[in-house]
DNA sequence: CTGAAAGCGCTTACAG
DNA sequence: CTGAAAGCGCTTACAG
C-alpha cells in the first residue's frame, strides 16, 4: 500500500499526531520539526488520503454529475464550464450519464455511496429523473439542474440556464433593424419549453413593433429533425416572408436545404437566424446569424452555485434560478433590407 | 450526517458486527436476524459509505479519466463507451479535463489522493503529460492511454487505439474496386502519428497494385484546418486524379469547399474518402464516404482492460496494445468508374 | 512544543 | 449464531 503517516511518523521518530500536524496548519509545532517531517514526507512521495478526510469531516470534495451527453457540443462544453470552476476549488467530479438502460436512481445512490458533496444535473425529458432526486434531497445534498429546469415537485433545486426570452427578443430585434417585416418562425415539440419560450417571444416582440407580421409553424419533434417540412411550408407561403426564425440551430439546417433547393440564396433572397451553441452556425455557408448560448458560463455559474450550496450547509435559503443571457451574434446570413 | 450501521445496531438490539455480517454476505447468521436488520436498515433509508470500504481495502471503484474532450463529437463517444463498461462492473468515473493553466502533475495528484483504482487517459500532443505518469505508475495504478499511444518511456501504460493502418487500407482497396487509378491524400501534421500512417498505408496499398498512382499533400497543421491549400494543390494538378483520400474528416470539408469552388461536382467529377467519427461525414452533401472509427469500442475496451489490471494486481504482465479495426462505409461520395 | 487516546464508519478474525 | 476488539489512515481535543 501507500505511505501513511504512520510511516513517516517513524522515520521522522515523532508521533503520528505531530506528523499530521506538521502536514495541516493547525496546532504550533517547531519549525524545524515540520521541516524535518515535510521533508520526509516528500522524500517518500507521501500523497494524504482524502478518503479519510472524507469520513471524518463529512467532505469529500467530489460533486456528482449527471448529463446525458447526447447533445455532444453543448454538453462538453457545460462540462468545461463545471470543470473549470470545481478544479478551482480543488473539487472532482464525477460524471455518471443515466440511460435508458442504467437507472438514475442506481446512479444517484452511487453518487450518495460515495458521499459527494453535491450533485449536478443536466435532466432529460423523462419526469422519472426527478422523483430519484429526492434521494439525494432526502439527505441534504444540495443539487442544481443545468439547462433544463425540474418540475415544481423538487423545489429546492436551483437551476442555472439560458434566458430565452432575452435572446429571442434579441433576434427580434435585430431583423426589424435590419428592416425585415414579414417574418416567420420555425419551432419543433412544445414539450421542451424551452423552444416554446423562444418562439412566443420572438414573435410577441414583432408583433409589439405594430409595422410587422410574423407566423409560426411547429414542426412535430422527431430525434434529430432538421425540420425541412416546416421550412418548406413557410418558403412556400405567398407572399414568401423575408426572414425565418429558428429556435435551434438545427431547424435552421432544414431551412437552409430547402432554400437550396428552391433555388433560394442567403441572405439575398432570404434571411435566417438561428438559437444554440453549436458549431454547426459557422460551418454553415453561409455561416448562420443567432442567437448563442453560452454553455461554459451556464455550467461555471451552476457549479459556483453548487458550492456555495455545499458551504452554507443547511441553512438553506429560498431557491435560486440563474439566468444567463446569450448573445445575438450577427454573421453573414441576415440582409439588411433598404428602408 | 447519514445513517450507519451502529443506528441500526441500536434499533435492532445488535451488534454492530451483526449488521455489518448482515448485510455482506461473509459469515453466518440466523435469516430471521438478517431479514429484521435488512428491513430496519432499507426503512432508515441506510446507504453504505464506500469511502469506508475505500480504506480498508485498498479499493474505492473508482477509476480516473484524463480526457481533454477537445474533439468533442470522439471524446464524448469514446467517454461513453469507458462509461458503460465502467458502470457494469458498479465502477464510477472521476472525469478530469487537462487544460494549458490545470497542470495534470496537479490533476494526477487529485486522482491519487482520492485513491482511484486506476487512470484512462487519452493523451494531448504534449510529451510533458507522460512524465508526469510515472507518479501514477510509480505507486502501481494500472494506467490504459486511448486512442493516442504514449511515448516509449512509459512502458507500463497498455494501449487501446484505431487500426489505421487497416482502416486506411480499407480505403484504398474500395476506390481500386471502384476503378479509381489517379488518386490522391490529404493530409496533415507529421508530429501525429495516426495520420501519418493512414497516409502512408493507404499510399503503399495503391502502389501495390501496380496500375494505379497516388500523391500526397501534406497540409501544415494548424488548428481546425480543413485543408483548402492542399486541396488546391491536387485539384490544380493535371490530369486531376479522380478520388481524394483525406486522412481526416475535417480534411475532406477543405476538399468539398474547393470542389466546390472550381466547378467540381461530387461524387461525378470528383470521388472524396474521409477517415473518422464524427457527425460531419453525415451532413456534407453529399454525404462523405470513408473509415469510421468506432470510440465507443475504443472506450469500452480501454476500461475493460483497466479493470483487468486492477484485478490481476501487481503481477502485471507484458504491454498490451490493442487495435480496433474501423469500418469502411460507403456513402454517396464515391463514383464507380467503369473499366 | 509533543504524545497518547478517542473517534470517523466499517470489516474481519477471534472468542464465546 | 452473535458479540467484543482491533484495525484501516487520519484528525482533534486533551494532557504533559
Amino acid at each position: 500500500m501507500s505511505i501513511t503517516l504512520k510511516d513517516i511518523a517513524e522515520r521522522a521518530q515523532v508521533s503520528q499526531a505531530t506528523v499530521s500536524i506538521a502536514m495541516g496548519s493547525t496546532g504550533r509545532i517547531s519549525d524545524k520539526t515540520r521541516k524535518r517531517v515535510l521533508s520526509i514526507a516528500d522524500e517518500l512521495g507521501y500523497r494524504p488520503n482524502l478518503l479519510v478526510q472524507g469520513i471524518q469531516k463529512g467532505q469529500t470534495m467530489t460533486v456528482g454529475v449527471l448529463m446525458a451527453f447526447n447533445d455532444h457540443v453543448f454538453d462538453v462544453r457545460l462540462f468545461n464550464g463545471i470543470h473549470e470552476t470545481l478544479s478551482s476549488a480543488n473539487y472532482v467530479p464525477i460524471v455518471l450519464r443515466p440511460t435508458p438502460v442504467l437507472p438514475v436512481l442506481q446512479q444517484i445512490h452511487s453518487l450518495i455511496d460515495r458521499r459527494v458533496d453535491g450533485i449536478l444535473i443536466r435532466p432529460a425529458k423523462e419526469a422519472i429523473w426527478e422523483r430519484h432526486l429526492n434521494e439525494a434531497l432526502d439527505r441534504n445534498l444540495p443539487v442544481v439542474s443545468m439547462d433544463i429546469e425540474t418540475r415544481a415537485d423538487t423545489p429546492r433545486v436551483d437551476f442555472v440556464g439560458t434566458d430565452n426570452v432575452v435572446g429571442a427578443r434579441a433576434a427580434a430585434d435585430a431583423l426589424l433593424e435590419a428592416g425585415h417585416r414579414r417574418v416567420a418562425v420555425v419551432t419543433t415539440g412544445v414539450e421542451t419549453d424551452a423552444m416554446h419560450d423562444r418562439a412566443e417571444a420572438f414573435a410577441s416582440r414583432i408583433e409589439e413593433h405594430g409595422d410587422a407580421t410574423v407566423f409560426c409553424v411547429n414542426q412535430p419533434w422527431v430525434d434529430n429533425t432538421k425540420g425541412e417540412d416546416a421550412a418548406l411550408e413557410i418558403l412556400n407561403k405567398k407572399p414568401r416572408p423575408t426572414a425565418v426564425f429558428a429556435t435551434m440551430d438545427h431547424l435552421a439546417m432544414g431551412v437552409y436545404r430547402v432554400a437550396h433547393e428552391l433555388g433560394l440564396r442567403i441572405p439575398e433572397d432570404l434571411s435566417v437566424a438561428g438559437f444554440g451553441a453549436n458549431v454547426i452556425a459557422d460551418e454553415l455557408t453561409p455561416p448562420l446569424s443567432g442567437v448563442r448560448q453560452k454553455p461554459e458560463q451556464t455550467g461555471a455559474r451552476a457549479a459556483e452555485l453548487l458550492l456555495q450550496r455545499i458551504h452554507e450547509g443547511d441553512e438553506h435559503g429560498k431557491r435560486q434560478r440563474i439566468m444567463i443571457e446569450p448573445e445575438w451574434v450577427n454573421l453573414k446570413s441576415i440582409k439588411t433590407i433598404g428602408s
